[in-house]
DNA sequence: AATGGGACCTGCGCGC
DNA sequence: TGCGCGCAGGTCCCAT
């Protein structure tokens, strides 16, 4: 489940390799994962153009291209982009101009290439509430002074606050000592400025450290990131909490798995 | 307006 | 054994 973290990892790899590389050609082994325009314009619109740019705008991907065009890819759950490439499973291969192939594979077929002529106008980025980093302490609490909604969901939000998914709302709010059912609208100023340290403070450590390599994600040379040896509660459900001993709980919240420590988060 | 639930997908782990 | 089921979660969409 690639977050902020994870897709930041992946854009730095990316700059690194396949920048002012030409695209040669595009073999589309699952045409399900183009979403715009069709198959036919995509690869015609990718094939001689050369990659001049690399962004992230919280976990989509964007690539700018020599012919004015964008390709924004987001990896949703299990998508991958792997260079060299050249698996048989891919979804999608990108063949460079350096003779070698850029995959894009994604299991579950739910992660989404699209080709734009202006990604700032796309449906899903105008959408997008700020990153963390772009905010400061007073608007955060601002932000959260507004809201009345529980805290986890809110952090997941993409509309309030953009790059959190939920492996780091679990690990912020373990950190923060905040209860995942606690409304926004009821944190006290101390706990407001602890969540947005923590906020920045984890998302800065998961970025230093490549990533939280669970369930697929691996950055751009198919290596693994190390950020889940650092992990407190995501996925230790029933393990004694590293604090206090406590068993980590799991909850669910809007249909996503919530974990916590119901002594330590208040 | 805010919130909840289902849909989209596939592979894996579990229980019978 | 093998099968069916539930679960994993980012985003969109619809209903309430």
């Amino acid at each position: 489940m690639p977050e902020l973290p994870e897709v930041e990892t992946i854009r730095r790899d990316l700059e690194k390799v396949i920048l002012g590389k030409k695209i040669t050609a595009v073999c589309v082994h699952h045409p399900k994962v183009i979403r715009e325009p069709g198959l036919a314009a995509f690869k015609k619109g990718l094939t001689g153009a050369v990659i001049k740019r690399i962004l992230r705008k919280a976990k989509l991907l964007i690539w700018e291209l020599s012919n004015g065009k964008s390709l924004a890819i987001h990896l949703k759950m299990t998508g991958q982009l792997v260079y060299p490439g050249g698996a048989k499973n891919s979804r999608l291969a990108f063949h460079l101009s350096d003779g070698k192939t850029l995959d894009f594979n994604d299991q579950r077929l739910f992660a989404e290439l699209r080709l734009l002529d202006d990604w700032r106008a796309l449906k899903f980025i105008r959408g997008l509430g700020p990153e963390p980093a772009e905010l400061n302490l007073e608007q955060f609490k601002e932000m959260l002074s507004h809201k009345k909604t529980r805290i986890k969901p809110l952090l997941m939000d993409q509309a309030f606050i953009s790059g959190i998914g939920n492996l780091y709302a679990a690990e912020i709010l373990f950190r923060a000592k905040i209860h995942p059912e606690r409304r926004a609208n009821t944190l006290k100023a101390q706990e407001k400025a602890l969540l947005f340290k923590a906020i920045n403070d984890i998302l800065k450590a998961a970025i230093r450290h490549a990533g939280s390599s669970v369930d697929d994600y691996v950055r751009l040379s198919g290596e693994k990131g190390g950020y889940v040896r650092y992990h407190k509660v995501y996925g230790r459900q029933g393990k004694p909490c590293l604090v206090c001993n406590t068993p980590i709980k799991r909850i669910n919240q809007g249909g996503r798995g919530t974990y916590f420590c119901p002594r330590c988060q208040k």
